[in-house]
DNA sequence: GCCGTTTTCGGCCCGACTGTTTTCAGTCG
């Protein structure tokens, strides 16, 4: 078992205990050891078989068996027995916002609930409210939880974040007793998506800027609403959490409120080896007694990473992931800005299941100051899409010949087509017509059931397949909607390099695939990819905006993307497959 | 359950907010 393994399992006994109402002290010591180790530099296997686990702070006896006994049969007597004797339905419970450990022992203990279903009927019939310790208020907190709580615990894409999230901040910075305001939070680090909003602000007359944020329009409930800490609900079930800091502490609840949580705690052992202390309060010597009197200046949040001789690390990279060890040294590479893409690829239009015809369609992206766009309209196995046959594909080659020829628009036109992969691996129209065109992107839109070696010897075949520029949505996955199929990635990408095939980075929000945490190493071996929005109407083309967030999450520069490129060094780069695009 | 002694027991912790209290316990990040 991992250290990681290990501490999971550390936590959930802390979380049994809690609900057996042990000593809270004893509870602390479980979760305290879970969090040492999933911090542990060292190795655990040093550390045992040189007999020192116990010498770490925070392992005692107990735990150093506990710990020894995971690691080395991967179970535990122990857990095993404190897991059978709590009914999971009351380690469910703890899903309700409101209710903890106490709370529902106390539920369980006088009312005999032993589930969520039961407790919801016994919110019905008022049994609740007569507690002691709870009120009507509660009871009808309890209930609005159960009701919700698929909304509530519900994730949410960043894009539709985003759509809350702007004109909030817009909202904060409109007040004259805001000083400063930023997101934070998975939100600031462009994750794929987010389980809350939270934002920062430095102020020292938070009074007004509280009563804002909790009457905004669109909230639908107050959670919770004090001095200086607010959290409200909007109708989606997205939840936004307010912090009011003095200016003195901003940068450092802004570093700290955006994690993340691994990223933060590699932050602070940094500066415990500098004999420093960093909370959200602020960075002190360790032994001075308050942040407050004795807290260095931060007046950017670059301050903080330099006060700790480290280069300025990128929200979006704050993911414990090597950015630290790369902040220390060398710096980062510069990453990839929105505003480099000269163009697009892996486009749709009314040919096959797109809204805008590729006359709109090319309009939009000249409007955008694009210097090239590219259709790439499905083929005729993806019969739901209305995909193109040979003779239907070869008319539209045919117009964007003359609409290219005739001066109409300055966006140069690039002629593709998103080929399926068949179940086989073959591509599902003639090689010898997908040659005429300058670019072919293969995805797969079938047959999503495979095994993982035959969808991995599938996608490799078509990789191989001469007529292929770029592979589309490498796994197909829709965010909180549809897995990811089976597929060995690292076999994909493999091949991929050997074969001069590009990997797009789907820019669709709900895609976003290739992942971003596969990039950095595939680009370090010369993986090339294309941010491709998969637009199907001109509002679309927008998402490549997405896709460069994500680019920046697996630390991409401009060079590994080829729609950064001018239009001369796209033909040059297709030119390679297709000789016909050579000058 | 851990730690550190005034060394084998007694203290341990982190602040903000809510709801049910009437001075505070429970939840949450």
């Amino acid at each position: 078992m991992t250290k990681r393994e290990i501490a999971d399992i550390l936590n959930e006994i802390a979380m049994l205990l809690e609900l057996k109402g042990e000593n809270p002290f004893k509870i602390r010591a479980y979760s305290n050891g879970a969090r040492t180790l999933e911090t542990l530099e060292e190795s655990l296997d040093d550390l045992i078989r040189e007999g020192t686990l116990g010498d770490v702070q925070g392992f005692g006896k107990a735990l150093v068996d506990k710990i020894e006994t995971l690691y080395q049969t991967g179970t535990l007597e122990f857990y095993e027995n404190l897991k059978d004797s709590v009914e999971p339905g009351i380690v469910s419970m703890l899903e309700i916002p409101g209710l903890g450990a106490k709370k529902i022992k106390i539920l369980h203990e006088t009312l005999g609930v032993s589930s969520i279903e039961e407790l919801q009927k016994a919110c019905e019939e008022e049994k609740v409210a007569g507690l002691k310790g709870f009120g009507k208020k509660s009871q009808d907190k309890i209930a609005e939880g159960i009701k919700n709580r698929e909304a509530y615990g519900k994730r949410h894409l960043w894009w539709r974040a985003r759509e809350v999230a702007e004109p909030i901040l817009e909202g904060l910075l409109a007040l004259p007793e805001v000083e400063k305001a930023s997101h934070a939070g998975s939100f600031r680090r462009k994750r794929e998506h987010v389980g809350d909003l939270d934002f920062i602000v430095a102020s020292s007359r938070p009074e007004r800027i509280m009563e804002w944020f909790v009457a905004q329009d669109q909230v639908r409930e107050v959670t919770a609403k004090g001095e200086t800490k607010a959290s409200v609900r909007f109708e989606s079930g997205l939840q936004a959490d307010l912090r009011v800091v003095p200016l003195k502490q901003f940068n450092f609840a802004l570093h700290h409120f955006t994690g993340s949580k691994d990223h933060n705690v590699l932050m602070r052992q940094r500066a415990l080896s500098r004999g420093l202390s960093l909370s959200e309060w602020g960075l002190k010597p360790v032994e001075a007694e308050s942040f407050e009197e004795s807290s260095l200046d931060a007046k950017s949040e670059a301050d903080i990473f330099n006060l700790l001789d480290l280069k300025f690390v990128p929200p979006e990279l704050r993911e414990g992931r090597g950015e630290i060890e790369a902040a220390g040294s060398d710096g980062f590479p510069e990453l990839i800005e929105p505003s480099a893409i000269k163009g697009v690829f892996h486009n749709h239009t009314t040919a096959s299941d797109g809204r805008s015809s590729l006359e709109e369609m090319t309009a939009s992206a000249q409007a955008l100051r694009w210097e090239y766009w590219g259709v790439a309209d499905h083929s005729k196995a993806s019969f739901q899409a209305n995909g193109l046959d040979e003779d239907r594909l070869l008319q539209q080659l045919e117009r964007i010949r003359e609409l290219n020829a005739s001066g109409e628009f300055t966006t140069y036109i690039f002629s593709g087509n998103e080929c399926d992969i068949l179940p086989d691996g073959s591509l599902d129209l003639d090689e010898e017509l997908l040659m005429k065109l300058d670019y072919v992107v293969s995805s797969v839109h079938s047959s999503f059931s495979q095994s993982e070696s035959e969808m991995t010897r599938r996608i490799v075949k078509a990789i191989e397949n001469p007529a292929t520029t770029m592979l589309g949505h490498l796994t197909g996955r829709l965010l909180l909607r549809r897995e990811a199929y089976q597929v060995d990635t690292q076999k994909v990408v493999d091949a991929a390099l050997a074969n001069d095939v590009v990997i797009e980075l789907n820019a669709n929000p709900y895609r976003l695939d290739m992942d971003w945490r596969l990039w950095r190493n595939a680009a370090e071996k010369g993986l090339l990819t294309s941010i491709n929005p998969d637009a199907h109407a001109p509002e679309h083309f927008e998402f490549v905006e997405a896709g460069v967030y994500a680019a920046r999450k697996g630390w991409l520069t401009a060079e590994s993307v080829i729609n950064t490129r001018s239009l001369q060094e796209v033909k040059a780069i297709l030119s390679r497959k297709r000789p016909h695009l050579a000058d």
